[in-house]
DNA sequence: GAAGCATTGTGAAATGTACCACAAAATCTT
DNA sequence: AAGATTTTGTGGTACATTTCACAATGCTTC
């Protein structure tokens, strides 16, 4: 049985790690949490890597960045490698997270159950047309984005979500920016700009389909 | 005034493109069509790449792997280069998707209207809950997932999307690629295992968010 | 407890990507 | 029309990432 490794300690102060190894550690802790479910306690980087369709070199090399978390003839201790995870991502707590955007989008972003257990929590939506103000989504009363700034400042969130058309993205995006957001995922189609300390992840479906149909015949 | 390029070629019928410039190709492209609808004529690779925050130099080595489509002194045409792009990425024509899953995801790719322009169209829907079978999304009566196989053949159809729940997911992307499907974005948050000569594209945005909590204080 | 097997962590090598810098070419200015 | 200005396309270089390959280590079996 393999021991929880004592007094191991996270690394990567020192260190300028690289973004491409920050970005597959979400990928390496989505499938270790999955196996955890399947009641699997030990792995290797080989396993690893063949649910991921990523080398056994590459997972532990990127981990070795952060630290000694296997053993040697055994292979990773699947909770504690969870763990260790976490805590490098920052989410060995719960981010509150604020939807702008009440349409398709925000609603099932804001009624989605699954960021849950994986460190974040959406705790406001908001939207400024009339209609769509003061309507139940989930939980939680949409808000008039006049009172955005306010809220978000109040709550200190940190982390948001934005779903508004693509010719409102930038403008809101400021808002969130001047109420101390600090990390922004934009699923309008544009480009942002912001400022420095200050971080944008995009999600357009488009993009991801025009990138394949380049492989289709 | 900047002349229509004549007799230009598309090379890379020799080359072999590097994934990571096909990527970007879809960000270029968006962004030029938006300063296409600004009626912008003519750009820079310096312009384009403050747009999008990516080097000048890096924009006109991506550009020179398909061929010459600027001109020295002037830039680029937009029109031009749209076109150029479009074809490259095989988006000079519009590929029928189909969705599986009618939920909140699936619902909401159904009714977007952003794809028309991009190269992509919603034709069907599956879900396999009776209660959502039969209903109407958009335009389109939710189809039940036992006729799959058959309705995606038959319209020979490439392209889908998939918006299940995580342990339904390998299951319909096996039945997609049995009806011929070449191309899967999956929304659900799990690594799909698929043959050779079959391309997937994930959206999950818990990874983008745990991505950018790594460097969250 | 020794032999055999599995698997890590990591320098070194190989491969891949981004950036620099400049000749060539087109346009603009006077 | 000559000189100044702009901007491309690209060879070369610097930098980044991945893969290789193996010593070291721990587990398993007899
Ligand atoms: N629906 C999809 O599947 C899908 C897919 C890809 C991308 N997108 C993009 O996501 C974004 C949202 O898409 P959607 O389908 O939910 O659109 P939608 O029209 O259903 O919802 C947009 C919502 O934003 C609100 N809004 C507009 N301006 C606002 C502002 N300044 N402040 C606050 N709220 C504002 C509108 O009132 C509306 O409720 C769009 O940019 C769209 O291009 C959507
Ligand atoms: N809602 C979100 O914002 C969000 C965000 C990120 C990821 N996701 C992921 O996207 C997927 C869909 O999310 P959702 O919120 O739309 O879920 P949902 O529960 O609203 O919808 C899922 C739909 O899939 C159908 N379904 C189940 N098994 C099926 C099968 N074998 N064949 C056909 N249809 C089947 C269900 O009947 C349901 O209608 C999930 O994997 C979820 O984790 C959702």
């Amino acid at each position: 049985m393999l021991q929880l490794q004592k007094g191991v300690q996270l690394l990567m102060d020192n260190k300028q790690i690289p973004d491409i190894v920050v970005g597959r550690l979400p990928l390496y802790l989505r499938t270790l949490q999955k196996m955890a479910r399947e009641t699997i306690q030990v792995t290797s980087s080989l396993e690893l890597g063949e649910r991921l369709g990523i080398s056994a070199a590459q997972i532990r090399k990127d981990l070795s960045q952060f630290g000694e978390f296997g053993k040697q003839g055994t292979g990773y201790n699947i909770p504690f490698l969870i763990e260790r995870i976490r805590e490098i991502l920052h989410i060995d707590r719960v981010w509150d997270v604020a939807v702008v955007g009440a349409g398709d989008v925000g609603r099932a972003l804001a009624r989605y159950q699954g960021f849950a257990d994986r460190g974040f929590r959406v705790v406001m939506i908001f939207d400024n047309n009339p209609d769509v103000i003061g309507t139940l989504v989930a939980d939680f009363t949409v808000q008039n984005t006049a009172g955005l700034v306010e809220a978000i400042q109040n709550a200190g969130i940190k982390v948001a979500m934005v779903s508004v058309p693509a010719d409102q993205a930038q403008s809101v995006t400021d808002q969130l920016i001047s109420a101390g957001v600090k990390a922004i995922l934009n699923y309008a189609p544009i480009s942002l700009s912001v400022p420095e300390g200050v971080w944008v992840q995009y999600i357009d479906p488009a993009v991801h389909l025009q990138r394949m149909a380049f492989y289709l015949a």
